[in-house]
DNA sequence: CACAAAATTAAACAACTGTTTAATTTAAAC
DNA sequence: GTTTAAATTAAACAGTTGTTTAATTTTGTG
């Protein structure tokens, strides 16, 4: 499998991911990539082989830029709280960023059986995870932190509640008043992002 | 638009769904539908007149399910906290029972311009928040829950979370050592519903 | 049974799918 | 400038798509 592209390959390869990911890998037809890129049908072949390789190849792209994204934060001189916050922020920027692919990898992997191809981001998971569990363990120490919580469930209510909420767009924003994109975008990285560090430090401090 | 089945019918939207949520809209042929439910490819269209409403009638058909579903928590004798955790099962409960529908809401809904048939999920999902605001807000006039909590984030916080864990099973069964379907539905009756209570909770009582 | 409506069928339709071919153009190397 | 490889093209390929047709069977009603 390459891991290196050249520009032309790279621009289908970002045609293909705004496609992908507006109407889906079956719901997106070569020719429809090749007429946006302005492109010969058969270049798309010519480049990467097939439709399924084309979508192998922007997973490859785009996690091993997931991958360089990484930071560690275990490292840096902050208390678990605020290092928590900084974590979530992480995530927060990083779906933001990369909204096209996560939303792919969302919808065309968690069906069916492409899951195997599935290792790089499985690897990104697994460090994430990683990472929060020192921090946590070192709040715990403290005694900052409950001693029971199940850390790898704390991963997908992060994620999975950033998701829902910029999956439903459409739904959210008549229901917030929020007007614009933008706002919407605003929003998110303003009260949205609040809530969800404030949900999981609230998870990991609180006591019943 | 219809909103009564025949048995026929309702055979035809039942393999619709399993097959549309394991292979997306797109990703699912009629001829299959028809193969699957042993029936003339032709009858599809006899029946729902296109591929197109036979998603919509899909909708229709489950939606309905939905709203018969709604209980009304509000109106019975248990404390704000109690009433939270209930209706959070509810949630659960409901979600892990459609599966396979909110499966193809959230995928072939989130995409494109199909937003206008959602109206029946909207109207669920207000009357959900209605809800939601009932218990929340008598909370804090009994002075158990803080002041300053956005409601409309509790919702997708719920579902979210839900969502990922649950679309991601392949990852988590791995991660926490569920070798079986099985212990994968019960973990999520347990252990994980028990974590989406714990974190609304913490989040409604916390005080940072 | 006779008749009409509904249900079911196989076949055909045109449009689209991913992919390959073979010819042509462009670029690079000598 | 010639040669060789890479890039690009239009056309064709075979298979699939959703949908419609027209003929046939089944069902229900008088």
């Amino acid at each position: 499998m390459k891991t290196d592209f050249n520009e032309k390959q790279i621009q289908i390869l970002l045609i293909a991911e705004t496609l992908f990911a507006e109407k889906g890998f079956e719901g997106t037809s070569i020719r429809t990539i090749a007429k946006e890129a302005d492109i010969n049908v058969a270049m798309v072949s010519y480049y990467f082989g097939s439709k399924e390789k084309l979508l192998e190849s922007l997973i490859v792209y785009r996690t091993s830029d997931l991958k360089i994204q990484m930071e560690n934060l275990s490292v840096e001189d902050l208390d678990p709280i605020e290092k928590i916050d900084k974590l979530i922020e992480l995530y927060v920027n990083r779906i933001r960023c990369n909204k096209g692919i996560y939303r792919i990898l969302h919808f065309e992997f968690t069906t069916e059986q492409r899951e195997d191809k599935l290792k790089v981001l499985n690897e990104v998971r697994d460090r994430n995870l990683k990472s929060i569990e020192t921090i946590i363990h070192e709040g715990q120490q403290k005694g900052i932190f409950r001693k029971d919580i199940i850390i790898p469930l704390i991963p997908p209510t992060i994620m999975g509640t950033f998701f829902h909420f910029s999956m439903n767009k459409a739904y959210f924003k008549k229901l917030l008043n929020l007007e614009t994109d933008e706002a919407f975008e605003n929003y998110i990285q303003t009260k949205f992002k609040t809530h969800i560090q404030q949900t999981i430090k609230a998870l990991l401090i609180y006591e019943s």
